[in-house]
DNA sequence: AGTGCAATTCAAATCGCTTTGAAACGGCTG
DNA sequence: CAGCCGTTTCAAAGCGATTTGAATTGCACT
């Protein structure tokens, strides 16, 4: 059933159906409402593929997903942030569409999202340190959010973050405050642009604090249960071992914690450790009482935020860059606890 | 730059211009060269929108994920596959549509899917015991590979899935050999099929050796850290305690680690624990030596796999169903060893 | 009755490609 | 040289919607 025989079906012109089903207003109200019910009666359903010839929107946007086969790009976060972002798409009759593309076909798989005309916009995942990325969709010209920011980029741009620094400073503080003064930060990669936020927060705090840096506190690496435990391990055998870990996500934080009670301590008593939790729907951070003490902050909520501030960019183009700074609530578990007292 | 523009500048019509591009044999091998050379120096990429429209095709393969808030449906699991079926996706030229949607609207979006004409065909997630969606598709008439099977069903259907029957089949013998006899099963949830499969391999292999079931020992829940934990948990707790327990997945198998620690026994040797591992790319199941023995499958194969299997049944339409069934290998890590002798 | 205007409706062009059916061209054959 | 055939090329008709510009209608007002 396509728009013209449904036109013929109610002695119409195609003109006048498209226009009362598309809510333009020099349509007669009862012609409408005959029109609506005849849709829904045939069970009307305008042609994808005709529409976007037709209007030169693609009605889609983009997430390109390189596909780092040593990374964990492909990674936990992805998923829930997709859901997120992709409720807002579907509310809005926007599809999704995902290219996975090998490492060094990205930029062409961005060109071609432009040039064949398949999406009108595209999230950035995963910035880096001054990424290349975006100096590359500023001249293909194809609006696009990020999901995080890019230290170090001049162009504008626009983006949704979460406060990292402000997230592991105020969890640092809180260590601190428990007496803890060498903390082992168990950090994601450092060329990731959250990761040197990350940092940031913590080494501030500490500096704050006048206390040193200590580097083999400091570790970073892909975040997996094994890296988190390795780091963990390392740190612990150290002359002065850490008496708390501030640990870039969950998976790693199991990883420690793994680490910490192998060596037969208890964590949250003998040690402490702070996690981040990206609040992963299928990865959760206890029930009643969270497992881990957190900063914590909603991946899945940060995509619908992404989602909403791309379409709502594509419709409006607005010439400012939006931006979007997320606050992670402190939430208190049961894996710290105060400094044990020196012996 | 469009075909018609190429065409003038060639001084050929857009028909032999589009024929040369796409192979078509009608024409002249020095007129085809000539065209490809102009098409690449003026980086000349054919409008999608447009050929979708004009050959009836989307050239995109659709993936509905039912939003179910309460559960973990958007798991871990699916963005691995995601990850393998794109990667097909991407190298034959085809796009992937993810539609998020809530759980009761899952009918309609596969119904506008293919009505909207939007997608050639769809790969089914996460069936289920009878699984409806079927019968859905059949009705709907678009063409489908599920991910896994769905017992009950008698509808033919394309599927691709891994023996989960076996692979519990042998890990439990593998236990039984070691001389454990009180075998925890912490399952998913099993309206699930692959957790039904899971459960048979299981009671199959004791039954087999005469050994009695005992339904405190088997546990059926979301494969979350803390379900795996709280059904460790009771099991330990429990007058006739397990000795090694099979679960269905790493994430659980942390769950259940933590608790077997948590009560100072050792993995490992006081305690065996088998895993499924679905070598998710952020999730390793250790390095050199695995921690955890497990029975592994790869579901990013799967998913090539599927997406092959998908597109080559959306070209050349085959009138038996296409089934393939993946085996998993059990490989032995740290997390096994004999039965510790009655005291 | 004639004019002007607003409210509706419609025919036809358009989006950029594929594909059908026909035309043009040469070369070969009888 | 006419006729036939194979090779190349082309004009034009889709695909199924949107959108432009024009036509029709009804009504109020002179």
């Amino acid at each position: 059933m396509n728009l013209k025989e449904l036109a013929t079906k109610l002695g119409l012109s195609p003109t006048t159906v498209s226009r009362a089903l598309n809510g333009y207003p020099e349509v007669n109200e009862a012609t409408r409402e005959r029109v609506m019910a005849a849709a829904k009666r045939h069970n009307y359903r305008p042609n994808t593929r005709a529409i976007r010839l037709a209007t030169g929107r693609a009605m889609a946007v983009g997430h390109v997903i390189p596909l780092a086969t040593r990374h964990e790009i492909v990674n936990p976060i992805f998923a829930d942030f997709i859901a997120g972002a992709g409720e807002t798409y579907s509310r809005n009759g926007y599809d999704m569409i995902l290219s996975v593309v090998p490492d060094e076909a990205e930029e062409q798989a961005y060109r071609d999202l432009k040039s064949r005309g398949s999406a009108d916009g595209v999230i950035l995942h995963a910035p880096r340190l001054e990424d290349p990325r975006i100096a590359l969709l500023h001249e293909i010209g194809l609006p696009f959010v990020v999901h995080g920011r890019a230290t170090g980029t001049t162009l504008p741009y626009n983006w949704v973050d979460v406060n990292n620094r402000r997230a592991f400073q105020r969890a640092t503080e809180f260590l601190l405050d428990l007496g803890h003064t060498r903390i082992g930060l168990v950090n994601g990669l450092e060329f990731m642009d959250f990761a040197i936020r990350r940092r940031k927060g913590y080494t501030d705090a500490l500096a704050a604090r006048g206390i040193p840096l200590d580097p083999a506190l400091m570790a970073s690496d892909e975040m997996t249960e094994v890296s988190g435990y390795r780091a963990a391990v390392a740190m612990l055998a150290g002359p002065k071992p850490p008496t708390a870990f501030l640990v870039a996500s969950m998976i790693s934080g199991m990883g420690v914690r793994r680490a910490i009670e192998e060596r037969g301590l208890r964590m949250g008593r003998d040690i402490s450790v702070i996690i981040h939790d990206d609040d992963l729907s299928y990865m959760k951070n206890g029930g009643d009482v969270p497992i881990f003490t957190a900063t914590r902050s909603s991946v899945r909520e940060a995509g619908r935020i992404a989602a909403e501030m791309l379409l709502d960019i594509i419709s409006t183009q607005p010439d400012t860059p939006q931006e979007r700074l997320l606050e992670a609530e402190l939430i208190i578990g049961q894996s710290t606890g105060p400094a044990p007292s020196r012996s």
